[in-house]
RNA sequence: GGCGACGUAGCUCAGUUGGUGAGAGCGCUCGACUCAUAAUCGAGAGGUCGACAGUUCGAAUCUGUCCGUCGCUACCA
């Protein structure tokens, strides 16, 4: 039965690269996620796109000398390059500067405007007459009032940690400029979250099978109270407000637009496959599930403010799960490609293979607690791990068979008991592992699909079909036909893991039909292996890190 | 400062609603095997579950305090 499933992966910020942390937070499990979903038959869209509006974007043309756009688009080439080299699969990936994602963002607007979601209101605000813009408050820096600290940010002091109101700071400058900034009064369409807070709450006790920490932190949220929050900017890069209430030099508030990208990016894939209402399918189906990948810094954005436009919007299916992961960690601190902690994408990618690179962020998801990552862990999980269990599997059966059987699968002769056991116990761990799939328990889920793996190994130790070619061809024979029987039920379980080489084994073996073991056709032709994937070489990799 | 988490074998991490002797992978030691990318398989050593106090017949698991680490703090996205 064919269900519904949205994956709605976080929308990667085009103002700079993507780092490992990003990929291990979001887009792999994402990626993985839907490929299983895939191969059950479900109706699978995974979407999102480079988020190009925003402050921080606008900042780093100026200083380039360029137009936003250009930074843009820089960046999105990069991540659309991303996805390519470690097999990230989407239904649609596109971007916040289309045209269509400015429509179904600004009639959402409307519509929440319409019903008295939004209103408007006056605040003051920084400005620096320089470069003529208003400041964020993070653009604002100035003396701590607390502890004196002078680089003190607008928003928070970094010195003493304490939060800050851009209007304490003592002797404020202007980041962007230098100059001293003025108060000039302001005015921004607010979203109403106050308004929200009873049937998120309720909405959010509705849940099940969330993870803990995105539970207890939405609830903790909402009970702190909510805050209505401004939804436009100063600011002449973004969406357009479809009213021309608040004058020139404004537009919508990129996570305003970001979030609404999930249902533009549905509608934009419904547009390229020509019919048009296809985004109902996983919007408006009661039966349909969505599934939100992101990592826990937005997790707020994706259990309260989301949830409430969709709530106020109507009509549109709530998040099924947040599966936030929490972060992956270099050197004990969060990964940041800013300040040159952790790899970027494509640096992970210029030293592994993508399924080597893919199988140890698997391997160390964040999906409980943080978890610490390094070169050389990810060089010891894709050698003692991926490369000693299941490669050098899928070798030493090839290789048997290529050897002694005249490189094709042998017929056999009937199965014993440890014949069928070890087949048995592919299947029961197939079963086990989507379960585990489909509840985004997807580290356990490589656990348990290397256990599979494992069990063959454990297998061939005790059958020695290598002792039986001489002994006993026609058992060994039956060996082997049956460890590769086997191994066509783990490379299954395997596939939405390592894409790459399961790609080249449905060369051998033929595509999995679904998510079963199946017996191998006798006589397939196996010819003789070249290791799917290498070891790493630490030492040839140099000092990077 | 406030809030949220985390601190379990050398390393990376699991441990449902508290209950027979605390787990996995890798590393390490020993043994088996030699088909395979010096890979595989088995056995074993190794932890007073951050510290202290408390609740309980009983706590890694609940409460409090402390120490340490990290994140968030709503205008970075």
């Amino acid at each position: 039965m064919s269900k519904p499933i949205l994956v709605a992966v976080a929308w990667p910020y085009a103002s700079g690269s993507r780092h490992l942390g990003h990929l291990a937070g979001a887009y792999l499990p994402a990626d993985i996620f839907a490929r299983y979903h895939r191969l059950i038959g479900d109706d699978v869209a995974m979407v999102s796109g480079s988020d190009v509006h925003g402050t921080p974007i606008t900042v780093r043309a100026d200083a380039e000398g360029v137009s936003p756009s250009d930074i843009a688009d820089r960046y999105h080439a990069e991540f659309v390059d991303n996805w390519k080299r470690c097999g990230i699969k989407w239904e649609c990936y596109t971007s916040t500067g289309t045209e269509n994602h400015a429509a179904v963002t600004q009639e959402m607007f409307l519509n929440l405007l319409d019903k008295g979601y939004i209103d408007k209101r006056c605040s003051e605000q920084f400005y620096d007459e320089e470069v003529s813009r208003f400041l964020p408050d993070r653009y604002v820096e100035g003396t701590c009032p607390y502890c004196g600290y002078t680089d003190a940010r607008g928003d928070q002091c970094d010195n003493c940690g304490r939060t800050l109101d851009p209007t304490d700071l003592i002797d404020p400058r202007s980041k962007m400029s230098g100059s001293i900034p003025v108060v000039r009064e302001t005015e921004h369409f607010y979203l109403r979250l106050s308004d929200f807070s009873d049937r998120l709450s309720e909405w959010l006790d509705s849940r099940v099978g969330w993870r803990p920490h995105v539970i207890n932190f939405s609830k903790a949220w909402i009970e702190e109270g909510l805050h209505d929050r401004a939804i436009t900017r100063d600011l002449d890069w973004g969406v357009e407000i479809p009213v021309d209430d608040l004058g020139p030099g404004k537009r919508i508030y990129v996570w305003f637009d970001a979030v609404i990208g999930y249902l533009s990016a549905a509608k934009e894939l419904s547009q390229r496959r020509g019919e048009p209402d296809l985004w109902r399918r996983w919007w408006q189906d009661p039966e349909a599930e969505s599934y939100y990948f992101i990592g826990k810094d937005n997790v707020p954005f994706h259990t309260i403010i989301w949830p409430a436009m969709l709530i106020g919007n109507g009509d549109l299916n709530l998040p099924t799960n947040v599966p936030a992961n929490q972060y992956v960690t270099f050197k004990g601190g969060k990964a940041s490609a800013s300040r040159g902690v952790g790899l970027t994408i494509d640096e992970g990618l210029d030293m592994f293979e993508p399924d080597s690179l893919r199988y140890a962020l698997a391997a160390s998801f964040p999906e409980q607690s943080d978890s610490e990552i390094s070169v050389e862990e990810i060089a010891r999980r894709v050698n003692e791990e991926l490369v000693a269990t299941w490669g050098n599997l899928v070798n030493r059966v090839f290789s048997m068979i290529h050897k002694n059987h005249n490189g094709a699968k042998p017929a056999g002769d009937e199965r014993r008991a440890e014949d069928l056991a070890v087949l048995a116990t592919v299947e029961s761990l197939l079963v086990r592992q989507g379960a585990q799939i489909e509840r985004v328990e997807l580290k356990a889920a490589l656990r348990t699909a290397m256990d599979a793996a494992q069990a063959v190994n454990v297998y061939l130790n005790a059958t020695e079909p290598w002792r039986l070619a001489k002994t006993d061809p026609g058992r060994s024979a039956t060996v082997l036909a049956t460890a590769l029987d086997a191994i066509n039920g783990v490379r299954v379980g395997l596939s939405p893991f390592l894409p790459f080489s399961s790609a080249k084994l449905d060369g051998i073996l033929g595509e999995p039909a679904g998510w079963e073991r199946v017996d191998v056709a006798a006589g397939t032709p196996i010819p003789k292996p070249s290791p799917m994937f290498p070891k790493v070489d630490l030492e040839a990799l140099g000092s990077i890190d």
